[in-house]
RNA sequence: GCGCCCUUAGCUCAGCAGGAUAGAGCAGCCGCCUUCUAAGCGGCAGGUCGGCAGUUCGAAUCUGCCAGGGCGCACCA
């Protein structure tokens, strides 16, 4: 149980005791109070609303309801002192003991200190980055990627139990055009002259390979065939070597997926003609013709009867089509199958990572979700805005490879995996990013991933110092949770300690919220407590983590720094980034 | 015209299942290197949390309206 849980228990305890001892009477339910650090540092340690939310029902003022359960927190072993304060907060003050212990229990607990049982072992599937497979993936796909890889981990670590997806669409036309422009650098690899590609195939220079390829391995002998023939086999082949591709763009950047599900393999296996069916049977599909658009009208506007989902049922604005005028599945359709699949498999709860651009779309398959399921099934999305790519301020146009737009392997060769996914944290997913190439290069406070790999090299650093001037030690995380702590007393440590203390909480409501970046922004606050305790020693040499006369004392900081490690390893852990042992030797603009 | 998102210090942004005097970095000003990494740290200054109402003991946070910005809006994916 962590520390805030403990405490919680314990005023919900005293007032539990009041009520049985009739100090005090609640009309309603126990309300849902909470423990949390004061913004304060002078507040204490830990503040709670309890008794203002209990005056409501209890008719009592909020200090006053404060002060009945004063005496009984004051009888708490862990509790130093109690204050009442404000319109009737409680602020704890906590033994120092209660903090230190702590400092032991993140070593014996090691990285997986952080985990929560919140999520309850549910079972969620989280889709991301499902780019098309028709070439590499671009910086606009490498955000959803860390979102969407970090936002598992963080569910992982709540709790959850979760699945990575990427969702292959392998069945639309799109790929037929990939299959048609893999035909292409397929008769110029036999020595054909193709001259430029035209309109509305794939130009990039990427399918040149895969032409090659082909042409080495099966000879002429599809040159002259029919389209009719040879499409099946080219879009296999052409399918396969793209998602080589992206497979190989997502392992530089550090990104996994449990699952990768093919459309194409639904579509044949009669998925979308079962939804059709299900929904036929419910009276919720009709032929029928869908209103213009309002507002402005696309010049080419007919009215053309489709098969319609009635998504207004639902939640949505309009009804939406099934088929498209031509009698073909739309992507919708096929979608709404695939996310019934998810459901079968057991995910109630769907979490998909798109682009902004897709905001639209997200009504539209959450009424289907809903529909399809008998409203048990729940589809959320994270929608990521745009990232504005600069280079020192400048918008940065950089193509080697793709022609329009910049590829994803373009960025993390420029600078790192590790620059890539942190920055893509800095920011909420839902507002639009910059990512500098000039800042993210740079190795000053400004630059955060830098930072934060820096507060962990730091503690490597004073840890291999430790071991030399004190060969005869061991400073194992085991070795060093079992040293007495007591000398740790400082402001400053015991707020880096309250810091670190902060991490399941912050894993927590990072989890509910669904929302990643809080973990990058809370590992830049702990890279700054650290640092600033650092800096105490610059000042003041007997502050320093290694006091050579004082061994005791050596022990129990160099545990607090291993402490700080570990979490900070923990949190780098999730955001998938490396923890430097060291920086100097490593710097990622080399290599 | 409709839908979703955004608006917090000069700049870039945190904070939002309501809580105490609204935070950080950069830029500005003032300090700190015979040092376990100064690639850093401390301090000062900087704000009607876009506007107006409402709910509440209490609103940056919830609700409504308004203004400014972004994205999307038949059959594509």
């Amino acid at each position: 149980m962590t520390l805030f849980k403990t405490i919680h228990k314990v005023i919900e305890t005293a007032v539990q005791d009041s009520l049985a001892k009739g100090a005090l009477d609640l009309s309603g339910p126990m309300p849902s109070f909470v423990v949390e650090p004061p913004r304060e540092r002078a507040h204490g340690d830990l503040a709670t609303n309890v008794a203002m939310l209990l005056a409501k029902t209890a008719h009592k003022a909020p200090r006053a309801v404060a002060e009945i359960l004063k005496p009984k927190l004051e009888g708490n072993p862990l509790v130093a002192g109690v204050e009442i304060a404000g319109p009737g907060f409680i602020n704890l003050r906590l033994h120092p003991k209660v903090w230190q212990e702590e400092v032991s229990a993140i070593l014996r607990t090691g990285t997986s200190y952080g985990e929560s049982d919140i999520g309850k072992g549910i079972k969620v599937n989280v889709e991301y980055v499902s780019a098309n497979p028709t070439g590499p993936m671009h910086v606009g796909h490498g955000r959803g990627a860390v979102v969407g890889d970090v936002l598992a981990a963080l569910l992982e670590k709540a709790g959850y139990g979760v699945c990575r997806e990427y969702y292959i669409n392998d069945a639309g036309a799109q790929v037929d055009v990939l299959a048609r422009s893999v035909f292409l650098r397929y008769r110029e690899a036999l020595g054909d002259n193709i001259g430029a590609i035209p309109e509305g195939l794939y130009p990039g220079d990427y399918l040149v390979p895969v032409g090659k390829a082909l042409a080495e391995c099966e000879g002429a002998a599809w040159k002259d065939k029919d389209e009719a023939e040879w499409l099946p086999f080219f879009r296999k082949e052409a399918i396969e070597a793209m998602m080589a591709l992206i497979r190989e763009d997502l392992r530089v950047m550090n990104v996994h997926h449990d699952v990768f599900f093919s459309e194409r393999s639904l579509v044949d296996g009669g998925g979308v003609d079962a939804v059709r069916a299900f929904l036929e049977s419910r009276d919720l599909v009709y032929e029928g013709l869908l209103e213009p658009p309002k507002g402005k009208l696309p010049d080419d506007w007919e009215p053309r009867p489709q098969l319609l989902f009635r998504a207004t049922q639902f939640g949505d604005d309009v009804d939406r089509p099934l088929k498209k005028s031509d009698g073909s599945w739309t992507y919708f359709a096929s979608d709404i199958a695939y996310h019934l699949n998810k459901f079968k498999r057991g995910f109630g709860l769907m979490i998909d990572v798109w682009g902004a651009d897709h905001g639209g779309y997200v009504k539209r398959l959450q009424s289907a979700v809903k529909a399809v399921t008998d409203g048990a099934g729940r589809l959320e999305v994270r929608l990521c805005q745009m990232i504005n790519l600069l280079k020192d301020g400048q918008p940065y146009k950089m193509s080697k490879r793709a022609g329009t737009f910049v590829t994803l392997r373009d960025l993390v060769d420029e600078v790192g995996a590790d620059v890539v996914r942190f920055i893509m944290l800095t920011r909420k997913s839902d507002a639009p990013l910059d990512f500098d190439l000039v800042k993210a290069l740079e190795q000053t406070r400004d630059n955060p991933i830098f930072y934060v790999q820096y507060a962990h090299a730091r503690c490597c650093s004073v840890l291999r110092h430790a071991a030399e001037m004190f060969p005869e030690e061991s400073l194992s995380e085991e070795a060093l949770s079992e040293v007495s702590l007591d000398c740790l007393t400082s402001e400053e440590e015991l707020f880096l300690i309250k810091g670190m203390a902060n991490w399941t909480r912050v894993v927590e409501a990072a989890a509910l919220a669904q929302e990643p970046h809080r973990i990058a922004f809370y590992l830049m606050d702990l890279a700054g407590l650290f640092h600033g305790l650092w800096n105490k020693g610059n000042d003041n040499a007997a502050l320093r983590f290694i006091v050579p006369d004082d061994k005791n004392l050596t022990r129990a900081r160099l545990a607090l720094i291993s402490a700080t490690r570990v979490v900070l390893r923990s949190g780098l852990n999730m955001v998938g980034c490396t923890p430097m042992e060291e920086l100097r030797s490593e710097s990622p603009s080399e290599g």
